[in-house]
DNA sequence: CTACGCTTTCCAGTTACTGGAGAGTCAAAG
DNA sequence: CTTTGACTCTCCAGTAACTGGAAAGCGTAG
């Protein structure tokens, strides 16, 4: 499979492929003569892996930890929970900031009147 | 005011207050003869109005706006508004999707068994 | 006078790609 | 057999918003 079906196979833009051979997260499974990359399932399989851990917000780092569990048949069903558990956390913790931020800038716009004066709730609490 | 003393009043870094300089962000009222940068009381209240639209999550771009207004004095509070609607309709967008993720991933993690075998559910969902 | 701390500029690195240039490859059409 | 067009290769640069570090200059206290 060349990269470009690898590419459509696996969700992903040819450039994006061609980034994660270049930084050895997922390498093709071969080379043409002619310095082509081929894909095999397995390698497809890794591609669609990463673009699903990705879309979780995974980290690229992230990816390359699951990625060898993935193909570690002694890993435990422990260590994937963990990574997915601090991730989660993550993400809560990201959730509760933009709440802040939500309702405090909620909060300013409701307060300015939105006219043609120059006077704006919103202004005031930037200058502080 | 040296730098450094620009960047303790405005809760910045040395490093930041400089990029901002170097960016026309926010520059020093002026220089020492030796090429210091030497901040005035404007152009500190200046740095503070920027570090705290980037706390709300404003890029240094919609800071430039923001900035514009601000020293505007024939600003009209719609025209904040208005940014700042924008920005509450981005913040919203991207609690949405946080939510999805947070919500998948919690199900996930919730299936898991994390004990020592390896099949997991999260490894599943992942390989699709 | 010297030592130390602060400042300057410039360059590189971060994350995860994305775009583009210039050159090589391949398969089909004429 | 040649040509055309699509595809691929590598390499370089740019994105956002800094951050770290090197090498050199400046300023003041002892």
């Amino acid at each position: 499979m060349t990269i470009s079906q690898a590419a459509a196979a696996a969700g992903l833009p040819v450039k994006t492929v061609r980034y994660y051979a270049d930084i050895g997260l997922v390498k093709p499974a071969s080379r043409t003569r002619a310095g082509y990359r081929c894909y095999d399932a397995a390698a497809i399989r890794k591609l669609v892996f990463v673009r699903r851990a990705r879309e979780f917000g995974f980290s690229i780092a992230e990816c390359r930890e699951l990625l060898d569990l993935y193909v570690d048949e002694r890993r435990t069903s422990a260590d994937v929970k963990q990574i997915a558990a601090r991730k989660l956390s993550e993400i809560e913790q990201k959730q509760r900031e933009l709440q802040c931020l939500h309702d405090e800038l909620a909060r300013l716009i409701k307060h300015c009147r939105g006219d043609d004066k120059p006077d704006c709730p919103i202004m005031d609490y930037l200058t502080d």
